[in-house]
DNA sequence: AATGGCTATGCATACGTATTCTTATGTTAT
DNA sequence: ATAACATAAGAATACGTATGCATAGCCATT
């Protein structure tokens, strides 16, 4: 167990005082380069490290941010939305690159996550980052506005929104999954998932299946929608209530994957056969939409470009530098679940 | 933006000194209740959290852990191994539980990782996850160990591995997914998957595949081994180059999961039926292991306890206390890719 | 009543860095 | 030669908390 190098050991090695020893180590024009070469050299000759606390404590800036996921409805265990996890990595990197470090914390979306963070020098912002109720959200976020933290939301863009938002384009997606199953001839389109403003993401792209089926000359009924949260649990118990109230249907327009899954499954125990008699779609691009059987036929959200953008608005923000950003593109992926690779 | 109430302003507010007011949040036994009562209440008035800056700076503790994800050997952009995703989950939970704040950050095995997390005073110590060639792996920790610094590895428990190291039970989960094959009638089982010192889990789980044959009465043969890191990519070009060595073959034992989706795309590629000419086994149980065609029988590691093992075992180190944990049990998972449901 | 011991609290300071202000050392312009 | 000035570096200090040491008050013992 060694002694840890000061800024002050660098100093008196290199014959200089500690403030030039910061200052070279980062970056200022005040010192000259040949000072700055040496000191360079000597810090890593010693293994110095610049001290995170101390920094921090000293320039109130701690070049971490924080990563608050929130949980679905029921906190089960293990499951963790899959999406999520994949964009995980992506925000990951990116705060790699731009040399920030991140935290990451499980949160109930009704707890006391919104006076913590940013309050207690934790982190210099937080990106926000999971469906769940956005009522019981909405005054925190509203909170956090007033305290003037900085914050990126992962979530449906819409108006009058406290804060920042990023999302992807779900109206979008919603419309071009139901076009496509509406170009494979299908007439009969249900909807899985909730139409609830408190899941704005599922809102809108039910809100993008309905502009489809008008589109095309088609009434959205409410006879063909199911409530559903995103696990597969939630999809199969959907399917099931569905499929008990009698009304005819060829496809299924899930809201999520996992709620895809969960209605492949209730179809294969109620005998259909996906997609000869029910085509069914999703929503994410998971790993696991790849192996399913069919494959799913599926809505890819941009895990990469979703991370990377909520953490460069969310930098730009800490900085200062006010940016507006679009929804992010989306793109059907098809696989066989919706019927496409039929004869 | 409110003006961050500090301790100062807490201790006047409750006619105190400073330094009252931060044992009376840390709860040291000397200060009196009423008056650590008084204080609290105050805090949460004010909305005051204790500085993690200053905190950490003066005690020269952050509560931190820092989680370090090594990528495999192609750092393909998006993909992290689901099994290392789905212990991130308990790793953060059990944190949380324990009050440490995690950090995680991903790393080229042979990057400069091992001289700054601790270093710097950005956590108490590490956990090292990821599947790497261990050969430049081994002196880092030795390094670390030398420095004094708090880490904890997943991975293959061995003797004389510099530090602690937790994993699950990789030699008995090869031998076990490999005679639950034998016990099925099948003889000619092949293993795909690195046998390297390398890649220590690995050949653990070839260990344990051969100590089954051996029971069996059956020779291990290096026809049937084919090397595969841990991609599906990798398992399909595995499984391909298998069948073109032309020796005949009834199961395949995938060192994980995503080999053996891998395995089942060549297979179902060269025109083979899945379990029926060839049984196919995983290891890990990750979320796609549920949905493949068949359903891959595999061996579950309990990711949920494996994270919470590492977290406690860091921690007790962090405190002084030494821990020697054993090794994680695993469990056999039978769905139908091993042709153990067919009539 | 004086002494000792215990409890609750205050005082002073340390943690290691970043920043503001000041000073020394050239350098150029007049 | 001197004044004006840019440049590089030092001195002093602030950031907010935690902790070793000192002390005031109080009760019990003799």
């Amino acid at each position: 167990m060694q002694e840890r190098p000061t800024s002050f050991d660098i100093a008196q090695r290199a014959g200089v005082s500690q403030p030039t020893v910061s200052r070279a180590l980062r970056g200022s024009s005040k010192v000259s380069e040949s000072t700055r070469r040496r000191i360079i050299e000597i810090a890593r000759e010693l293994g110095y490290t610049v001290d995170k606390s101390a920094s921090a404590l000293r320039s109130q800036k701690t070049r971490t941010l924080a990563l608050l996921l929130f949980e679905d409805p029921s906190p089960d265990e293990s499951s963790i939305n899959p999406f999520f996890l994949a964009m995980l990595g992506s925000i990951t990197r990116s705060c790699a690159l731009r040399g920030y470090d991140l935290l990451i914390s499980f949160q109930a979306i009704d707890g006391d996550w919104h006076l913590d963070y940013e309050d207690s020098g934790k982190a210099d912002g937080m990106i926000l980052l999971g469906y769940g109720d956005y009522q019981q959200y909405r005054w925190r976020l509203e909170q956090l506005v007033a305290k003037g933290a900085h914050f990126v939301r992962w979530g449906s863009m819409q108006e009058g929104q406290p804060g920042a938002t990023i999302g992807c384009d779900n109206l979008r997606g919603g419309r071009e999954i139901t076009r496509h199953l509406l170009n494979l001839g299908r007439r009969r389109i249900a909807f899985v998932g909730s139409a609830d403003p408190s899941f704005p993401e599922f809102q809108d792209r039910w809100r993008g299946y309905r502009q489809a089926l008008d589109a095309a000359g088609l009434a959205a009924s409410d006879a063909l929608r199911v409530d559903a949260v995103s696990s597969d649990e939630a999809g199969r118990a959907a399917v099931s209530a569905l499929l008990d109230r009698g009304q005819p249907f060829d496809a299924i327009v899930a809201a999520s994957d996992l709620i895809a899954i969960g209605a492949l499954e209730a179809l294969a125990a109620h005998g259909l056969v996906t997609p000869r008699d029910v085509a069914v779609t999703g929503f994410d691009d998971i790993l696991a939409a790849g192996v399913t059987h069919p494959p799913l036929t599926t809505v890819a959200q941009d895990a990469n470009a979703a991370g990377a953008a909520l953490v460069e608005t969310l930098i730009a923000q800490v900085n200062g530098e006010p940016v507006a950003p679009g929804p992010l593109p989306v793109r059907v992926v098809v696989r066989e679940s919706c019927g496409a690779k039929l004869a």
